[in-house]
DNA sequence: TCGCAAATGAAGCCTAGGCTACACTTTTGT
DNA sequence: ACAAAAGTGTAGCCTAGGCTTCATTTGCGA
C-alpha cells in the first residue's frame, strides 16, 4: 500500500470527482433494491420478486437479476419460488440509506422545492451525497426548525 | 399518443420516480463530456482526446468512445488525428450543464459543505436536478444573498 | 382434487461504458 | 530530414443492467 499520490498539484483532482461520481453510480441500484426490499418486508413479511419488479418501474427478470446481485454481494438471501430477505449487512444497508434519503429530501423541501420534484430528484440524488454532505444537511435541518418552532 | 395513463391511484408513482432517476443518468455522460469540452475549447481553442480522457480519470480509448457517441448524437464534431468540438446544440447543452452546475455547488456551500464534499457531490447531483428544483436553488440563492449583502 | 392463472426461473439478446493491446499518424527534437 | 515520442484510432473483451421469450413451479378456486 501507497499512500495517495499527491497528484501533480489538481491536475488529478477533477478526475478524482468523476471517479467517486461513477463509483456512487455504481452503488445505485444495491441501495435502491435493499430499501425497497426493506420497505416490503415491513409490509407483508417478504419481498416477493413481482412485487418489487413492479415498484421498481422493471420487467421481473430485470429485478431477478439485482437480486442475484444482492445475494452475491451478501445483502440479500431467498430460496426458489419464494420471497426475499435481508441479511444483517442488507438491513444495514437499508437503514442507512432510508435516513439519507429522508434528509435529502427534507432539505429538498426545506429549500422550497415542489413536493413531487423533491420525491423524484432526491431518488438520483441521494446516492450522491457524502457523509461530510450529509452531516451539513443535519446540521442546516436543525438550524432550521429551531428558528421556527 | 394517449394521456399520461392516471396509474391506479399511485401505484405507478414510484415507479416513475425510479425511471426518471434512470433517465437522468443515462444522460451523465453526455453531460460531463459536454462542459469538459466546452472548458478546454474555451482554454486551448479546441479540445484534445487525450486531455478530455486525463481530466476524466479514464483511458483515451473510452474518451474516444464517447466522443463518438457525442458525434452520434449531434453534440459534436470532428476530424481524425484533430481536435474536437461543440455543434450548436453541444454549446447549448456547456452552457446549461455548467450553470447548473455552479448552482448546486454554491447551494451545497451556502448548506455548509465543505468546499472539497460541494465540488465532489455536485459532480454526481447535478444530474438529478430537475427544472423545477433548480428554479428553487436559484430562488434560495437569492434570498441568501439579499439577506446578507 | 386438480386444472389454470400467476409467479418465478433460465436463457439469450442488446447497449453503455469501462478496460487492454496493438496499429497507425502526427509532432517534435537532434 | 528523420527517428523517437506522443497522440489517436481500432479491435476485442468484460460487467452492469435493461429487455423478450419460454419453461417451470406454486397456489387457488371451482
Ligand atoms: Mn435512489
Ligand atoms: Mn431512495
Ligand atoms: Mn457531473
Ligand atoms: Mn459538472
Amino acid at each position: 500500500m501507497q499512500q495517495p499520490p499527491p497528484q501533480d498539484s489538481d491536475s488529478g483532482a477533477q478526475a478524482d470527482r468523476f471517479n467517486q461520481a461513477r463509483t456512487a453510480k455504481a452503488m445505485t441500484l444495491l441501495e435502491d433494491y435493499t430499501e425497497m426490499i426493506d420497505d416490503l418486508v415491513q409490509a407483508h413479511g417478504e419481498a416477493r420478486i413481482t412485487e418489487i419488479a413492479h415498484l421498481m418501474g422493471v420487467t421481473h427478470p430485470t429485478a431477478a437479476k439485482a437480486v442475484a446481485r444482492l445475494k452475491r454481494e451478501g445483502l440479500a438471501v431467498s430460496r426458489p419460488y419464494r420471497g426475499v430477505f435481508l441479511t444483517e449487512a442488507g438491513s444495514a444497508m437499508a437503514a442507512s440509506v432510508r435516513a439519507r434519503h429522508r434528509i435529502v429530501v427534507d432539505v429538498l423541501l426545506a429549500l422550497g422545492v415542489p413536493a413531487e420534484a423533491a420525491e423524484t430528484d432526491a431518488e438520483g440524488m441521494e446516492h450522491h451525497v457524502s457523509e461530510a454532505t450529509l452531516a451539513a444537511f443535519e446540521a442546516f435541518l436543525r438550524r432550521k426548525d429551531q428558528s421556527a418552532p
